[in-house]
DNA sequence: GGATGGATTGACT
DNA sequence: GTCAATCCATCCT
């Protein structure tokens, strides 16, 4: 078990949200394997990012392997890695490993297929909130743990965006049964 | 200063 | 399938 070092994050957030695919996130010892990712960069016009520096994006400007954790139609909190600057990988899914005691007490569901399958959720089940927004990751209350197993990843168009939906930046744990939404059918895109 | 819409979710028809 | 919940950045007057 090997906690994912912060430069390890320095790079396109296409590249780490594939890798992320099959590491272990946990806070406080609630969490499990990413199964589902969706980067987000500078020059992504359904990025956060796209238009500069804010006070709510300040973080996705800040050092890699630190948090950008912001609040979603004023009331679900989703988590983002950030990458390089002005980059991020959106935490979509995992498949719960971890504490499920306590997730099904923050989420008021036994599903295991529920509890962390969206940002929101992912956030809820693990009490992630703006507390933690530009903390590290290489620390308290967070661990965040590399493969220990080769994983297959699929990729296709993210979810919930109007611009910039053809980039096909979602990333997926094959035939993982934990993520948010399948793939389309047929070839991925 | 006010209106609008979003990287969502859960409840409901 | 539809809709409301509700924060905050952005765009308009």
């Amino acid at each position: 078990m090997t906690q994912l070092p912060l430069p390890w994050f320095a790079r396109s957030a296409a590249s780490v949200a594939s890798d992320l695919i099959g590491c272990r996130l946990l806070v406080d010892g609630v969490g499990g394997l990413v199964v589902e990712t969706e980067a987000y960069d500078r020059s992504d016009p359904a990025s956060h990012s796209f238009a500069g520096p804010t006070s709510r994006n300040a973080s996705m400007f800040g050092p890699p392997g630190h948090a950008y954790v912001y609040r979603s139609y004023g009331l679900h909190w989703c988590m983002n890695i950030v990458c390089e600057p002005g980059s991020a990988v959106l935490v979509r899914a995992l498949e719960p490993m971890a504490g499920l005691d306590r997730m099904r007490a923050r989420r008021l569901t036994t599903d295991p297929h529920r509890l962390c399958a969206g940002p929101g959720r992912v956030c809820q089940a693990l009490a992630i909130s703006g507390e933690h927004d530009g903390r590290p990751l290489d620390r308290a209350p967070f661990v965040l743990l590399a493969r220990d197993q080769p994983v297959t990843v699929m990729s296709g168009s993210r979810i919930g965006i109007t611009r910039g939906v053809q980039t096909p930046w979602r990333f997926l744990l094959a035939g993982s049964r934990f993520v948010s939404r399948p793939l389309p059918r047929g070839r991925p895109s």
